[in-house]
RNA sequence: CGCGGGGUGGAGCAGUCUGGUAGCUCGUCGGGCUCAUAACCCGAAGGUCGGAGGUUCGAAUCCUUCCCCCGCUACCA
């Protein structure tokens, strides 16, 4: 059975105010989703909530209401942005679902069987005032009053025996770990010893969770819990085909916070389980929000989505993507939001919509002139754009979506460049079939670079293929139709000031 | 010696893994064009790639060392 490009984003807790970091990461899964459907075919994209602990139970308990309920309201806040933002994932999986209930069983189960659970006494410093265990930075941060010892009854995964051949597994698969320092960052926590697994929480304190199979006065830890979304959803024990045909997964987009619960945990589990390991976890960076300890007092504080509000979704998927190298932090500031938008979208990207169009309607009556025989100069840009197929697929795979969106739009702009240097609106008054090929071949470019970055900006693209009357889906030359007739359009990115 | 990231023209940022004339966007200055969203195009100024040393025919890139900034050390995109 052919594999599947199977990529997730984290589960995301149905506590949290979904803020950009949520948006980032699901975007760019969304982003490499489209970009592997589109050329590749068979993909599957897989986002969710994870909705139990104590976070949940207390914010529950505090509205007086059952956690469940509570889920379920707090869950839309993410769909809908979801929604809004145009997110094409093919399945949404939340952690109090059955089917993921029944999976988690099975796994403890499967672990324990093999041993590799056991009790134990855990000690660690309890915060009375908080109902929790805390660590011990946060005891020294002086947040925290009423601390004591506190010894409990739980049950450990044995994740120390894993070590060793979690570290050969590393070793030996380069791409496990992305980017290269944080596999160094992993392998670095892995030289001194691990470690077992709390994966217990007795129901005396906490009981919002999923039950350990072996001991009903215990709920599983939400980590342990969580984890598993990713083979649940892959149709582990429910669909064997499905699970044939997606896992491994190629990718497990997270956030560097959580790079120890993904390369850690989540592999020891595995392989305590018996199953085999996702192809790469990709940990990025963090959005900083420029100079953020000036921000509050300054009150420059921007919400990311009220961008999306006031300047539409493409734009704002097209910074994030443009902006950030994956993998390293970035920074979010309006200005080079505004610089983006305006330089690249409407100066280079929709202007060039506008000239193209313009003179057409002006000189062909709305209809995609002829080309005739193509000279030098349109070959270069014919074969420019074969090029630029490939080396996007490249870049893309490499995960470098800055790179890619810089070489479209550097196409882009050498089509702004051929325009002034052939000057059709000069070249029509005398010569109008040379003309006609100038400007089918910018058309033609235009949109072979829309296609490029249609992943990126799903919608904006459409119209902009929708008004050349264009093929929509083909990444190679030829897809305008002669004599087609355009259709009317507004400018594609009003200029902001 | 706890671990890691960063320090590249005025601003923001690529490039460092796989050494070979320092690249992109913005800004500035001068010019062109007038189809277009006052957008587009051409040209120019501006960098000893944090400091020092080393390897090499050749270093932003590899090695050593020092300085500065920022995260992390197992709650949290």
């Amino acid at each position: 059975m052919k594999k599947h490009f199977y990529i997730t984003t984290p589960i995301y807790y149905v506590n949290d105010k979904p803020h950009i970091g949520h948006a980032y990461t699901t975007i760019l899964a969304d982003v490499l989703s489209r970009y592997n459907r589109q050329s590749q075919g068979d993909t599957f994209f897989l986002t969710g909530l994870d909705e139990h602990g104590q976070k949940v139970q207390e914010a529950a308990s505090k509205l007086g209401v059952e956690p469940k309920k509570h889920c379920d309201t707090m869950a839309p806040r993410f769909t809908s942005l979801w929604k809004k933002l145009h997110i094409s994932n093919d399945d949404f999986i939340r952690t109090t679902e059955e089917r993921h209930r029944k999976v988690v069983k099975e796994i403890l189960q499967i672990v324990m069987d093999n041993g590799d659970i056991y009790e134990a006494e855990y000690e660690g410093l309890y915060s009375v005032s908080e109902e929790r265990f805390i660590t011990e930075k946060e005891a020294d941060s002086g947040a925290f009053r009423d601390i004591k010892k506190l010894k409990e009854k739980n049950y450990f995964f044995k994740m120390s025996a894993y070590q060793e051949q979690l570290i050969k597994h590393i070793n030996s698969n380069p791409n496990f770990i992305q980017p290269n320092h944080r596999k160094n960052e992993i392998l670095g926590f892995l030289k001194k010893p691990l470690n077992d697994l709390c994966i217990s929480r007795p129901k005396s304190r906490l009981n919002w969770g999923i039950e350990l199979p072996f001991d009903d006065k215990y709920v599983t830890y939400v980590w342990f819990d969580a984890l598993i979304n990713y083979i649940t959803a892959a149709g582990y024990s429910s669909d064997k085909n499905l699970f044939q045909s997606l896992w491994p997964a190629s990718y497990h987009l997270i956030g560097k916070d959580i790079l120890t619960t993904h390369a850690v945990y989540w592999p020891t589990m595995l392989m305590s389980a018996g199953i085999e390991l996702p192809k790469s976890i990709f940990a990025h960076g963090w959005w900083l929000m420029g100079d953020s300890k000036m921000s509050k007092s300054l009150g420059n504080i921007i919400n990311p989505m009220d961008l999306i509000d006031n300047y539409g979704v493409d734009p704002v998927r097209y910074y994030l993507m443009r902006e950030m190298v994956v993998g390293q932090d970035a920074n979010f500031t309006f200005d080079s939001f505004m610089q983006r938008y305006n330089s690249d979208l409407a100066n280079d990207f929709g202007n060039l919509l506008s000239r193209v169009t313009t003179l057409i309607h002006k000189n062909y009556a709305g209809e995609i002139p002829d080309p005739g025989e193509l000279s030098d100069q349109e070959l270069s840009i014919k074969s420019k754009s074969e090029e630029l197929n490939i080396l996007v697929k490249k870049l893309i795979g490499d995960m470098k979506i800055n790179e890619a969106i810089e070489e479209i739009m550097q196409f882009i702009r050498n089509v702004n460049k051929y325009m002034e240097k052939n000057a059709p609106w000069k070249m029509v008054k005398e010569d109008k079939v040379n003309a006609g090929r100038v400007l089918y071949t910018a058309g033609e470019a235009l949109r072979i670079g829309a296609v490029l970055l249609s992943p990126v900006m799903p919608n904006r693209t459409l119209i902009l293929l929708d008004a050349l009357s264009s093929e929509k889906y083909s990444y190679h030359w030829g897809g305008l139709s002669i004599g087609a007739k355009l259709k009317k359009h507004s400018p594609l990115f009003p200029r902001l000031k």
